[in-house]
DNA sequence: CTGTTAGCGCTTTCAT
DNA sequence: ATGAAAGCGCTAACAG
């Protein structure tokens, strides 16, 4: 029933080694037998053994990668882009979603180790380093994705936050602004309170109020609970400008705007996220938000991630600058 | 550096079969004997080689499940139902995602067989069904997930789209509504068609009409052309009640009508969508939909290609209902 | 250019 | 209860 490669060498009238060279290095072989083999492997139907692959070669083709949210466009972005630059080497991404829960972050990294994966790329939630330098110890190359860390143990590729919710804060000041909130949480993740840092530090700056609105995670739901608690207020005490930490969380915020109190965005209030997701621009009023090479994340953390393992690079640190993107949320100045 | 059964049993002074037996037949060795090889364990850091216990068994204990498009929150949801009865089972779900191309679609079935995955779970394209036949007669269970066919050869967890298609128009009828449009397309998808098929004849015994807005892709943006298009016509060329045929194509024509001419929804036009994921009640208008059970689909999926695996089971092909659910985008009669 | 063979790490009889 | 040994399917090193 099942054939192999040694099927293939009986019915092609060859041995094993000539088949795998068909299979692996066509050209150290006469095209004559190549085409025999071709039409043996054909007839019989044989598909390759991966696992007898792997075994061989100490360790898969596949890449792994943790990410805190497959529902957020942010993070299926960076997937593609890795999938991509896997594609080039022949190889493979596999998306765990840790779902921003620590046990399962910790589940995917042992069922990755236990599949020899060639390197991890993870958007890690809390502080689990020593769990990752084990790994790496033992020689699984690992790459911190939209994460740095202070000391130099790990590649990474990231974006530079505290310097993206500088960007938000200072347009939203430009457009005469003055009593600004910030949407966000939990402060437990490290995005969140890059971007919060940057905002205070435009807001000081620029002389304007900036209160916290403190969400429980980055969903829709939680920014529509936000935006609730702000449309509540009497019409005197809500800050003129939002600054959500994401664009989830900034698209339940401009909904619950909207359907409660029909409060006017941009008019009454301006709006913006970040990461610059495709429904962002899609928004019934399209959002303005801080873009991240989400894409490009993806593809250069694969890309270290081979140089380390190929042991042409050292430990590398990425980090790319943010854009602002201007749209109708904050279109008016005041 | 790398660690085997072999160090662990040098360490704890026992043979690799003991070792092999604390790992998975831990009742067949004494206590004392666990704890040493445990401890071994521990020390040196092992990790089961997957690769090789792969070989061993002849398939992995993986599952694949490739689907039509991931950033569509539906299949995410059928995915972490597959998740959910995979775990139950000690398995793992991979998910490729074949994003409407055919190229894509037969890269992860050959990827997948590779890797002798213990079975496949797809909700395939067009009707590459000889390719599927050709992988179920080599010994991969498949299982066609949203989707039937004709003949008995597979088994198949699905929705009863022209019913729920059928649910969608009746409500808008009996809402007063008399000029229906259905947006949708392509009509390559089997899902598209069925549902058509159930609005026409809703329609039809309703004495409404029915007319056609084709779109090339199931996507909030194909939607929001969609919309413009219908949005641009004079008032009293306008339809009374859209059924789209998925809920992003609902919400981007939505957004359209909302955005272009301020049309009103349900006041103008009323609107349902298909699928109600999430985002379906965040919406700014929420918006009714035909509800599937997505989560039970993969659930059920999982299960079924477990008992056909397991030889318990003959193919089965199971059908759930499709659930009509009210919000505000149809709540107001004419 | 092709054939022979060892061995990747694990599990599982079969002995003891 | 534990140990010894075979073998899953493949690739690469080496020999011819």
């Amino acid at each position: 029933m099942v054939v192999s490669v040694r099927d293939v060498a009986l019915a092609a009238s060859v041995s094993v080694g000539t088949v795998s060279n068909v299979l692996n290095h066509p050209d150290k072989v006469t095209p004559a037998t190549v085409e025999r083999v071709t039409a043996a492997i054909e007839k019989l139907g044989f598909v390759r053994n991966d696992a007898a692959r792997q075994l061989r070669a100490g360790h898969s083709r596949s890449i792994g990668l943790v990410v805190l949210d497959v529902r957020n466009p942010f993070f299926t972005d960076i997937a593609r882009g890795a999938e991509e630059r896997a594609a080039e080497a022949k190889m493979t991404v596999t998306l765990g979603n840790s779902d921003e829960k620590i046990e399962r972050e910790r589940a995917y990294i042992d069922l990755f180790e236990e599949q020899r994966i060639a390197g991890l790329l993870i958007s890690p939630l809390a502080d689990d380093l020593p769990r990752l330098r084990r790994l790496r110890d033992r020689g699984t190359t690992v790459v911190l994705v939209d994460r740095e860390v202070a000391d130099e143990s790990f590649s990474s590729v990231s974006v530079d936050d505290v310097g993206g919710g500088y960007l938000a804060v200072q347009h939203l000041a430009s457009l005469g602004r003055r009593r600004i909130a910030f949407v966000g949480g939990p402060m437990g993740i490290r995005q969140v309170v890059d971007r919060l840092e940057g905002a205070s530090r435009a807001a000081n700056e620029a002389g304007v109020s900036l209160e916290v609105i403190l969400t429980d995670s980055l969903t829709v739901l939680a920014g529509r609970a936000a935006g609730e608690t702000l449309s509540a207020r009497a019409p005197e005490d809500r800050p003129d400008a939002i600054f959500a930490a994401n664009d989830l969380l900034a698209m339940g915020v401009l909904q619950a705007l909207m359907m409660r109190g029909s409060i006017r965005v941009p008019d009454e209030i301006a709006l913006i996220g970040y990461d610059d997701i495709d429904f962002a621009a899609a928004a019934v009023v399209p959002l303005s938000s801080i873009r991240q090479p989400a894409e490009l994340i993806g593809y250069t953390a694969v890309d270290l991630m081979l140089r380390e393992a190929g042991g042409q690079a050292e430990r590398e640190r990425v980090v790319f600058q943010p854009e602002l993107v201007v749209r109708d949320s904050t279109s008016r100045p005041l």
